[in-house]
DNA sequence: GAAAATAATGGAATAAATTGGAATAAGATG
DNA sequence: CATCTTATTCCAATTTATTCCATTATTTTC
């Protein structure tokens, strides 16, 4: 069985709530008992990972504190997990609410229409108009690499 | 589950006083029973951190003392480090109190807007107009790595 | 050195926002 | 076409934030 695959489409509340899909729910239950991490990505969209899935993404890019008191990079990279993730847990709804500033940060006013993205690892949430965008260029890179490849095979020695 | 993460946003009270929100408190009671060390970032906002992780920051700095003699730069680090950390304990209410000379250092008059950032290691208090100019130098910094990434994909051999 | 004034602190009350739940409407399925 | 599932809206209750007031400490002036 494929988890977090597919597209759904759905509509934030006037608080900023979102309702996830049951499918959604049920992959979110199984990985993790519905315990999610949400971060903003800086594509302008917000990733909802399974928590033991953000805590591996986390485990590389952990710098370590003595080097906060002398490196500004140490501290944006600190700046950039910590402000922009948050847990949350799905409630008994199916409901989650993104924090002001996440909404934000996705381009989502209350009541705008998003994209329910399933990427393997978790779901993406996106703006209509940005999820559009994004799929054409995803589309155009792979295009555009596979025409490289193709030439490359008729000009090899 | 993720110790202080997230966004808050809040105003100074007209002395001054900073009213935290409930899960920051909890993440501090949990670190270190509300025992925390303010301290002013070159990048113009004040970090608070629980005291072991300050310490942990100053570990090495404090553990070879004897460059002082000689070492401007040594002796104008641990002054750095000495005249803009301070110690404070988070009230019964919940609130801290920001030295002036800390508030000046933030941009923050008594009645401004702020915003508190979970940095993982603690939380980083800014004005509402530096934080938006900082998050949009994050998100730049990553963005421009992405798209770096990507334009290799392609012109690899 | 004492008294008054000013500033700082702690606490409580009121207002605002968030959350959980239920009810209704819309859509899908047999 | 009827029933079941899913989505959306609305309302009530709780939590959280902000403001205001009282008390305590500190400083200044006489």
């Amino acid at each position: 069985m494929l988890a977090f695959c597919g597209q759904d489409a759905c509509s934030l509340d006037a608080n900023g709530r979102l309702k996830l899909s049951p499918r959604v729910i049920e992959d979110f239950m199984n990985a993790d008992s519905g315990r999610v991490v949400m971060h903003c990505l800086p594509e302008g969209a917000v990733a909802l990972y399974p928590e033991p899935v953000y805590q591996e993404i986390r485990r590389q890019a952990m710098s370590d504190l003595s080097k906060l008191g002398e490196s500004l990079l140490a501290r944006r990279t600190l700046r950039r997990f910590g402000a922009l993730s948050e847990n949350c847990t799905i409630t008994r709804q199916g409901r989650i609410t993104l924090p002001a500033a996440f909404r934000e940060h996705a381009g989502l006013k209350p009541g705008a229409e998003a994209r329910i993205i399933g990427v393997e690892a978790g779901v993406e949430i996106w703006s209509r108009e940005r999820w559009d965008e994004e799929l054409a260029e995803v589309n155009a890179h792979w295009n555009e690499r596979g025409q490289q490849e193709m030439a490359g095979d008729l000009t090899r020695k």
